[in-house]
Parts: C-alpha cells; sequence; structure tokens
DNA sequence: GTGAAAGCGCTAACAA
DNA sequence: TTGTTAGCGCTTTCAC
C-alpha cells in the first residue's frame, strides 16, 4: 500500500523484479490461469497489491488476440427505452468476464458506420447493434468482421447473424385488432417524424394493416422531429385534434408523448377512455404514477438486452433459424375501452 | 467493394501488399499523418476500402502509447440525469478524435473500484467519474495513473485531481433560503436512502443549515430505496403527509419523485402553492408537460459534462485551484408562492 | 510448478 | 516522400 510515484507506468516486469517470480508467472497468477503454487501465488499477489500494478489490456490483447469487450451501439441514450436494454446486457454479462462498450449513433447510419469502424478497431468479442437496418458499408464491416453479431430490437427483416427482438409490425397490428374491438373507429397516429425511426415505421404499417382489415383508415396524422416529452405529446395532441376534432383514439409511437397527450385530454376534461382512448408503446414503468395508466405494449427491453447479451456471452446455443423472437405484450391501463 | 472472406483478420501487410506500398506509408495513410504523395494515398485507400481494411488499435496502442478512448464512470443510466451529462461530454469530445467510453458503478463503490480498474487497464487519455468519494484503493489507483482525472457533479470536498460541478450543499441553502422568504415554515424532506448518494445528502445538510439559521426544522422526512420514479413519489407523499399533515412544504431530492408529490397533491385537490409548496431537483425537461410546472433547481448536468471533457480533450487550462464551480440556478415553476 | 524465447500488429525514430 | 529497424508489454508455446 505505498505505491511508487510512476514516472513510467508499472508493468509485469516490475512485479516480476519486486516478487522474484519470472514474468510468465506473474502473468499466470494475475490471470488465474495454470497451476502455481500458494506460496508463489501470494508474493506475486503481495507485491502486485504494493505496487498498484494495473495490467496493460492493451499488451495482452496483442499478444493473445482476445478482448473482453462487447461493442454495444444505440441510437440514444435520452429515448428511455435504451437504458433498459443497457440494463439487461450488463446484468447478463456480469459474471462472464466481458465488459459492454457503448456507443451512440443519433438515429444517423453515418455516425452508426463510424462508430462501428471505431469500435471494430478494437476487435472486440461480439457486437451487439440495435436495428437491422445499415448502411452498406456497416454491413459488410459486420459481415466481415468474423466476430458474432447481434442486431436487437427488431425482428421484422434479414438480419447479419443474430438477431433478438419483438417484431413491430405484429405489435402495431394487435393494437389495431384491440383498439377496433373495443369499438373505436375515428383513429389518429401521433409519431416521430424519422426516416430512420425503422421500427416506428413498421408497427405503423401493421397498425393501419390491421385496420384496412376492417376497412378503416387512419384519420390523422401528426409528426414531429427531435426527442419526445410530455410538452411535445401535448402540442402534438391539441395540434391533431384541432384539426380532427372528432378522432376517438390516438396510437402515440412511444409512452412519453402519449403520457403528454393523456395529460393534455385529462386538462381538456375529455372524457378516457369512453370519449376518447389512447395508447402508446414501451411499456415504460417511469411513468406509472400519472393519474391514468396510458394503454400501450411492453416492448420487452430487458430481455431484449438480456437474450442478446447470453448469445454474445455463448450461454446460449445460438437458435438454428438465428432469430429470437420474443412477443410484444398488451398492457391494458386505463386509456381502452373494455371490449365489449 | 470485393472483400475477401477473412479467415484470418487482415492486417496493415495485407493493405501493404495489395497496394504495393510499404506498411510504414499505409500507416501513415491511413492515419493522415506525415507527408505522403496523393497518388500513394490514393493508392493505399482504395486497396484497403477494397479489402474492407479495419485498423487494429490494440496493436496500435502499444506501439504508440497512445490511446483515444476517455473512461467514463457514472452511478446509473436509468437515473435521468446522467444521460444528459454524457451528452455534454460527447458533444465537446466530438470534434478531437477521443472517444468515450462507458461503465456503471449502480452507486457501488466496490463496483465502482472494479470498473475503474478494467478501464485503466486500456490506459485511456483521461477518466471522468462521478462523485468525490471512492474507495480508497479507486483513489490510489487514479492518483498512480499519471493520466487526468475529471471528478464532476459535486465540489464540496477535495478531489483528486480536477473538479467539475456545483456546491450541492449551496443548492440545498439556496432553496431553503428561498423557501423560507416565501414564508413556508413547516417543511418535510422526501428522499432516497442511499448511503452512498453523497450529493443528496449534501443537498439536505446545507438545507438544514439554511432552516435552522432562521430557527426553523425539518417536521418530518420520508425515506425510500430503489430507483426514482412518479409512484414512488405519490406513495411517499401520501405517507410523510398522512403523519404529518399539517406540512405546508415538501423538499424532495429530486424531480421524478418530485412530480410524483406534485400529481399526488393535485388529486388531493391540495391548493398549490397555496396551502402546500413543493421543490425538486435537477432541472429534467422531460417532466416539462406536467400540469403544473415543478420548482426545482437546475444542476447543469450538460455544463458539467462539456467542461470535463474540454478539460480532458485540453481545450480548456485546466483551473489553477482545479475547481470548476458551476452556479446551481433556481427554476421557479408553480409549486413555490411568489416572495411577498 | 516454473521459466525462456518468440511474436502479436502496429508506430517511433531514424535513414535514405 | 518513402522505407527500415526495433520494440511497445504482454501471452503462447514449449522446454525443463
Amino acid at each position: 500500500m505505498t505505491p511508487q510515484k510512476p514516472r513510467r507506468p508499472l508493468t509485469l516486469r516490475d512485479v516480476s523484479e519486486a516478487s522474484g517470480v519470472s514474468e510468465m508467472t506473474v502473468s499466470r497468477v494475475l490471470r488465474n490461469r495454470g497451476d502455481v503454487s500458494a506460496a508463489t501465488r501470494e508474493k506475486v499477489l503481495t507485491a502486485a497489491k504494493t505496487l498498484g500494478y494495473v495490467p496493460n489490456k492493451i499488451a495482452g490483447g496483442l499478444a493473445s488476440q482476445r478482448v473482453n469487450l462487447v461493442a454495444v451501439v444505440i441510437p440514444s441514450l435520452s429515448n428511455l427505452v435504451f437504458p433498459d436494454v443497457l440494463g439487461g446486457i450488463s446484468a447478463e454479462l456480469d459474471d462472464t468476464g466481458l465488459q459492454p462498450v457503448i456507443g451512440v449513433s443519433n438515429y444517423s447510419p453515418a455516425r452508426e458506420e463510424m462508430v462501428l469502424y471505431d469500435m471494430l478497431s478494437w476487435r472486440p468479442s461480439g457486437v451487439i447493434l440495435a436495428g437491422l437496418e445499415h448502411s452498406k458499408a456497416a454491413t459488410a464491416m459486420l459481415s466481415n468482421s468474423g466476430i458474432p453479431i447481434v442486431e436487437i430490437m427488431d425482428t421484422d427483416g434479414q438480419g447479419i447473424d443474430t438477431l433478438v427482438g419483438i417484431s413491430h409490425h405484429r405489435a402495431g397490428r394487435e393494437m389495431a385488432d384491440h383498439i377496433l374491438a373495443a369499438g373505436y373507429r375515428r383513429i389518429g397516429f401521433v409519431g416521430t417524424h424519422m426516416p430512420e425511426d425503422h421500427r416506428a415505421r413498421k408497427r405503423l404499417v401493421g397498425f393501419e394493416e390491421g385496420l384496412a382489415e376492417k376497412g378503416v383508415q387512419l384519420e390523422a396524422r401528426e409528426y414531429y422531429q427531435g426527442g419526445s416529452s410530455l410538452l411535445k405529446g401535448r402540442e402534438l395532441t391539441e395540434r391533431i385534434l384541432a384539426r380532427a376534432p372528432d378522432l376517438d383514439f390516438l396510437y402515440y409511437s412511444n409512452d412519453m408523448i402519449g403520457a403528454g397527450g393523456l395529460l393534455y385530454c385529462l386538462d381538456q376534461g375529455y372524457d378516457i377512455p369512453g370519449r376518447i382512448g389512447l395508447a402508446g408503446f414501451n411499456g415504460v414503468d417511469l411513468l406509472d404514477g400519472l393519474p391514468v395508466r396510458l394503454s400501450t405494449t411492453d416492448a420487452r427491453r430487458h430481455d431484449i438486452g438480456r437474450r442478446a447479451a447470453r448469445i454474445i456471452a455463448g450461454k446460449d446455443a445460438t437458435p438454428p433459424d438465428r432469430v429470437v423472437a420474443l412477443t410484444p405484450t398488451f398492457l391494458p391501463g386505463d386509456t381502452i375501452r373494455a371490449i365489449p
């Protein structure tokens, strides 16, 4: 516990000299590898701790051609969704010696490509990334990397290697079925206008298909740009209801703007879910304490993170068809009428 | 654009051979270093792209003893506060060639120590970590690492190297002054019971000092464990008001539970801010669309991230006293009476 | 159970 | 402007 002032960073050699044990054996001790006598082990550990030695993984990685890093690339951190996924990943990686390294693409394919390039240059043990839509160069990089790739969140499409997620198409469709069964007919949609938010788009497509099957069409749409917040939800709701006052249902592309819409409708004294029904998407529990619980779909974020991590860690056999499709579950809440 | 199937990962040598240029010059081109003729440059870039070469930063880092990584260690991702800080950091690092690597400690000093050990073993160019309270071993590791360390969020205490943050003590104190000036006297506190949430603790100490100076004492406290949510804010508020029904003010340790409390009080028909006043902490704009704006203190999260990153990137001179103290600013909102 | 030699893929330093 | 040499700090492999 009397570390020297390190003008030069400490190396294995320093620990070797301090303990009178060869570098090789020091290395064995520090990695719990091979057979080392209790006595030498003790000497080495004491020396390492006394000096304050921190191994150099750069050198170690180069020598062993193995790195305990898992690259995780997500579109955003401020979107409440992704911390949940990361929680699942890190919970599952915790006892594997693997470490997640997080990169953020800001929903930009170009940026995603850069981030991936950067991460692959560290030769990680695996890559987990959100979505199925990537730049051509990114797809090529990943395919050629020779490491396990897990694309998460979405199963509607073709993957590079393994997919873990839900079908957003199906989630949208099931919500449509539910709403129609509850008797709503004049339906509006509020969502992001992000060409790159493919999952939201797929939900909407599935939703509209579900409606169309019963001869119903969306009466109005309201799009917005940028992040989601309660305030934005309010504004959009006010706007769409001004344009189409006789809507009897609003489907939001996420819970945050849905909650904003809910607060707006409560303010305006709408009868919910009688006069108007509302639904969001994600199943964010942060919002549980609102005056009324928003109906929504649980996107299985935590599970998705866990399953993806299990595959990278080699705890799960890769599924034969390379797809792990989880089931999005409907969370009733209080903003949709009971089905008669 | 016809990448070979890589049984063996590609190396500089492959690019060298494919382009007929020496490894060294290939390396120069790929790093934009030194003078290389436009012709060779072109040859090299074409070859690299055709092969799908991704440089190996492990080898590069070992050879150059430099790594473009900045270790960022925070307690949690689900706490809304930290994504904002990360946003500031990554915005500022964007044009520097440095890359943040995020580690999460879950408010556990032991885990923080492990995460730091892991990150330091990659020899990053700098470390940014939340708070001033670390395990002895962690403090030693950081001091001996020989790399720039910036501790963020808090300036009440002694740092290892450089501090960027606000004084939570002062923030608590100023809120006390404000509340008393507005005429509230029967005051309760609702907060986490996390021995490791030092910043919340310091705010509370400052708050109580501010009260004590005017002869006022906290009448009730309500603590909770685990994450913050609207629901928890409701429950805690119900509980504290059941125990101490004549409280006329509630100070919450963060905006999320404060907002839950606000919703509860609205439900119960309390006159806000007449009969009872409320305040939170942080200034999260996610909650902006609530029926009533919660009074709070802006913790300057984004700025803190930016300043910390600037210091690591060498864009700012390190302040002479090694402390960058930002000013927490009071956000009036609608839940505190005007000062008479 | 322990050690010696070789080399991982790249870049610093110097030479041409 | 380009090339050559040495070596970063560790682990693999093999010998003892």
